[in-house]
DNA sequence: CTGAAAGCGCTTACAG
DNA sequence: CTGAAAGCGCTTACAG
């Protein structure tokens, strides 16, 4: 492969003045440009990137720990951010932590010793001593959806709480009072805050959760399945299962149709996360929404105001409910979502 | 950032015998090895892959191009890919096409300027002038997927045509005879190969697959959305919507539920690529299911065993039909899907 | 405007 | 077993 070396040679300068034409440094004469270009043409010369970061000591990369590639809510949320980091001139390195510590370390690590210029992580649990020393140690970086609290990194999140409400006060409308939920795991913020905040609005109803209706899942599909047989098998069964990601979801669904029930006639089925396949489940599935692709954008920009020496920001979206049959049928509309539904589009 | 000269002057040794112990060379002291790593865990020590990378000439990283994340089938691709490639000491960074042939470039470019090993590509295209020199130029490359052909570069891929041949066996005796194909583009190998083998499997049944019932699509949903709108507008519609991939499967769902039609009774749908969402659709969707993950696993071994010198192998795997009720009830059995089937699992 | 030279952080023959 | 030195491919003050 062809190195800055032979194109200088091929075209009679200096590899300083081969570096400057490619770097667009202005105090090139034309003469000197047009026969560095040629060169550069005649070999097919691609400046070695590995060098340049080494010399530069920055990679014009962006690190992206997740969870779970497998859940479309964080697929989105990868293209999303590779989209804006691509805008902004910064290539991204996926790391997937499929929910398990070690690998999540084992990626920060590898991330870290590739020098990336940033860092965006969806934590799977309360921070690993690597975690939180690259945190505190410097290395630029945005924590997006969830977070690890008392670190002093800026967060790029949505705020389900809303949203949450509006569910709750749906399922009360339609009669429904036994409400349970499979959480996810408690060592993440949304694993928490989704219990909270379902628990809130439930009291807002005068509603109790007891601890038979709190499931502990982890975001995986097989852990809905386990935690909605659980359910099924009380002496009172819930009349609505509210499951906190579409993983989990989809399990409770395989765990209902195992037993031969239908939803919602015999239980109720909601999801936090929308994807468009709950268009088309039977029946369609009442989910709360994320803006999934804002968020990967702004935690791309914050993440690179902070390389950049800008100072970075947190930003909290709102989430909002979509209608659709798996709780029952509305009174009012007998349409299975409202217009703005953005996964029907 | 602690350097390895750093590390020499705490252990008082020479950045060479850092560098020994660092690499596990045998001839260092045991003394010598004490205080190197008495001296790194001190100054929490982490080698700079990229200096390495430059010196070694090697990154240890594989360039994995899918055509787009977006969709199930390569998601789980990627994870596969990741998986073995860890196992055996790669990392690998993925590059999105997102069906764009630009982007796909773009992509190989960006993973060349890295200095990657080895390159996975599933070619959103019949190959661009980049791609088709990097293939011939040296650069350890293996397909996946799909392929180009007359490019000397082993394939791994997975051969759908019996499982076609089984689908169009099982639409026949449910009494279907006219099947029309949401075919994927044909600057592609499987967007090619998968209306050949229905073609050949109506053709063993006596029946024609005519112009009108071969509906162009680019294997994202919007497609399948608008060539099922035009089977449906046809003065004699299909009986069966085979779509050549999951998405174009989702769009199709989409366009059969704005007409208010029922599947399968006012029109059947099959798909290629299996998904656990078929599981729950409304019907669940009878579809040709690839080994993904053992494609994904074998892609990365034979790129693998180029890189490292052996002698790599193309695989050809088989995929397998899964038959739920989206295309009728089944005469014999009453399950929706076979024992084996993964997606239920 | 241009080039010689230093240096980024490593690894690895080479000599001892 | 160990260290001094060269060199991977770049960029960038520095001097002219």
């Amino acid at each position: 492969m062809a190195s800055i070396k032979d194109v200088a040679a091929e075209a009679g300068v200096s590899v300083a003045t081969v570096s400057r034409v490619l770097n667009d440094h202005p105090s090139v004469s034309d003469d000197a440009r047009t026969r560095v270009l040629a060169a550069v043409d005649a070999l097919g010369y691609r400046p070695n990137a590995v060098a340049r970061s080494l010399r530069t000591d920055q990679t014009r990369t962006l690190g992206l720990v997740i969870s779970d590639v497998m859940n479309p809510y964080f697929t989105e949320l990868a293209r999303s951010v590779e989209e804006e980091a691509r805008t902004l001139g910064y290539s991204v390195i996926i790391g997937n932590a499929d929910e398990r510590p070690d690998l999540q370390d084992h990626h920060v690590r590898t991330l870290l010793d590739r020098r990336i210029d940033g860092l965006l992580v969806s934590p799977t649990d309360g921070g690993s001593p690597l975690m939180l020393d690259a945190a505190r140690g410097g290395t630029p970086m945005v924590f997006v959806d969830r977070w690890i609290p008392g670190v002093d990194v800026p967060v790029v999140r949505s705020d389900g709480r809303g949203a949450v409400r509006d569910l709750v006060a749906h399922l009360h409308a339609l009669g429904h009072r036994r409400l349970a939920i499979i959480a996810g795991p408690a060592a993440t913020t949304t694993g928490r805050e989704r219990v909270e905040a379902f628990r809130e609005a439930l009291q807002a109803h005068g509603l109790e959760l007891p601890d038979a209706y709190t499931g502990q899942g982890d975001f995986q599909a097989e852990s809905g399945r386990r935690v909605t047989e659980g359910f099924l098998d009380l002496p009172e069964p819930p009349e609505v299962v509210f499951a906190a990601d579409n993983l989990m979801a989809l399990g409770a669904l395989d765990a209902v149709r195992a037993r031969g029930l239908r939803i919602p006639q015999d239980i109720a089925l909601a999801a936090f996360d929308d994807i468009p396949w709950f268009v088309h489940t039977d029946p369609p599935i009442t989910a709360v929404a994320q803006p999934t692709g804002e968020l990967g954008r702004a935690a791309v920009r914050a993440l690179v105001d902070r390389i950049e020496g800008r100072p970075p920001q947190s930003v909290t979206l709102p989430a909002r409910l979509v209608v659709r049959r798996s709780c029952g049928e509305q009174p009012a509309s007998p349409e299975s979502a409202p217009a703005q539904n953005r996964s029907q589009s």
